[in-house]
DNA sequence: TTGAAAGCGCTAACAC
DNA sequence: GTGTTAGCGCTTTCAA
């Protein structure tokens, strides 16, 4: 191809067979260490790269694994095929990166798709509509390496790594309690995801621990969580026409967050005076806030670190898997500026 | 592999040589119709898919394309990449990315990475730090398929695909001086950057239309970009403490904008009315801030969009490409709030 | 210690 | 119209 050095091109310039020179590349005992020398010595000098292809050919490997994401804009996901990819990249795996845009039949497509790509594994965060995982099934019962992220599906038995949206939020919801806050909100994005339901008991539970009481007037669901920024505005309404006005909100996701706080600055209301704010985050532009945001940060790097890992373990693995895990990433607090309680020091 | 039916379990199954199955499911003219018809629904049946690694080595192309961009995380190459994915999905090539963090040595090894994955051609925004490009250069020389886009390199030739700076900042600062600011201050990114430079020039060349004087106390680099927001907190601190402040911000990225908001709340001043704003942006949240930001919006994902079609017809190209076209893609100038001018209407 | 040859899945030049 | 064969780059029995 682009003056690629093969095998055949290395015997034929030292007289070897190529057979000798493969072993003599692979560092076989069973070669002559002249032999050995002179091939890896001239190797280096022609800058000689075995071709993957014909390897994968060899193999039946294709030394590729598949990524099925929502979205690619969506920072958790940006943030987390980093992760994959720092591993895939050091593993010497490559990535095909496919999206669903949340449309069941893409996400077919694309394992479809991914599969006559003949690619060795695959990293699954299921579309937000999937409830048929048939697709998914049937690699599963062949035993095909499937590792689970994020969003994972509780019926299909594989490795998964998910965040631990209960005791985030229930962190969150502490920190607000611990700082002096009774009557908090939540602010959360559809209830249809699991994500949404996990934080929500994280935060009753929170407030159980406490002996506040829940009331469900205080929780807001966002459909298109926060895409459309009278969802946040009107939830906000709802919350600041009730007789007891909140005194806190924790937020869902960073658009949740972002309209608030253009919600509230319109309303005259100051963080955290007025309202203090905890978020759930993905990024880091909510650092840059006025006042910095204090937040519960997802590790979506490290998650997808993490089900790289187990998924080229699995892939490499001699024996069938016949046990699995499922790692809880713990989110971290980080305490800025909008959940202090400037009355009560 | 993993239930991949091939070429000869078809023709095995239906007596018939690998060769005349190959043919029929190819729409080879000379095959006998009913043998055709035969094949190609038994094809269909069994669920068969041709083996692309097989395919690659017989014909010396990998169906891949790599991509080497500075930081994933970036918004703007998360969006390039998306739209390099789209076209690169439906042409049936896969994508290998790669980061450099603006290291130079990493661009070096993942070039020559993806050239030892045997990619068919290469999408590169060269790192912020790289001068010597004699690993890319060497590649056009021998004609392989390269596109630049949006950081690219004059000495080399190749297509590329850029965004209209110039004009974007020129459309920024004319849009001020049209709104009837004529006091405004620039906060830009790192002075090494190419598209800082054009900025700028863009920025002065509004300026001399309309016969606003240039000054450079009002020109403010940040080395980082904005990413410690002491840098543009110190950038605002010195332009408000010259004797004629700004009455506008014209500011070169997201996260610069996003310090100056912050800035500008804690000085007590409030956009537009004591400051007017217009940003240049990769994404947006800008549209949530209050005000929504007024902004000229990159191209992000029509460029990778379009680098990638061009790269694409490239390796497609029976004959050696010569005549090398750079396509300026142009800024979008999106009016929100914070350009507005509240005393003179 | 080294070489010859087969085979991974597929295509295409060359038979017949 | 269909079969045979070689070959893409590499590894790996099997012979020598």
């Amino acid at each position: 191809m682009f003056g690629a050095v093969t095998i055949k091109d290395i015997a034929k310039a030292l007289g070897l067979s190529t057979s000798t020179v493969s072993r003599a590349l692979n560092g076989s005992y069973e070669i002559g260490a002249e032999t050995k020398k002179l091939v890896q010595e001239y190797a280096e000098k022609v800058h000689y790269r075995p071709n993957p292809i014909a390897l994968s050919l060899k193999d039946q490997k294709s030394h590729s694994i598949g990524v099925v994401v929502a979205e690619l804009a969506n920072n958790f996901f940006s943030q987390a095929i980093n992760g994959i990819e720092s591993i895939a990249y050091s593993s010497d795996y490559h990535v095909i990166i496919t999206q669903t845009h949340e449309s069941h039949e893409r996400e077919i497509a694309n394992v479809e798709h991914l599969m006559s790509r003949h690619v060795d594994g695959l990293l699954v965060s299921v579309a937000s509509g999937s409830t048929d995982l048939k697709h998914f099934q049937s690699l599963r019962d062949r035993g095909f390496p499937i590792v689970f992220f994020d969003r994972v599906v509780d019926d299909i038995e594989a490795h998964k790594v998910v965040t631990n949206n209960f005791k985030g939020a229930f962190d969150a919801t502490e920190l607000l309690i611990n700082n002096g806050f009774k009557r908090i909100a939540h602010i959360a994005m559809a209830s249809n995801l699991a994500i949404s339901r996990e934080r929500l008991n994280g935060y009753k539970a929170a407030l159980e621990k406490h002996g506040l009481p829940f009331d469900a007037e205080y929780v807001k669901h966002c459909l298109h969580g926060g895409r459309a920024i009278n969802e946040v505005e009107e939830a906000i309404a709802e919350l600041m026409a009730l007789a007891e006005k909140p005194d806190a909100v924790f937020s869902g996701s960073d658009r949740i967050t972002i309209g608030c706080f253009g919600t509230f600055k319109k309303m005259g209301l100051t963080v955290p005076n007025d309202v203090a704010m905890v978020g759930f985050t993905d990024s880091d532009v909510t650092e840059l806030f006025d006042p910095p945001l204090t937040v519960i940060r997802q590790p979506a790097f490290q998650i997808g670190q993490m089900a790289t890992e187990m998924l080229i373990k699995q892939i490499r693995s001699k024996y069938p898997v016949t046990e699995f895990v499922t790692e809880t990433l713990s989110t971290e607090l980080i305490e800025r500026g909008s959940a202090k309680n400037t009355a009560k020091p």
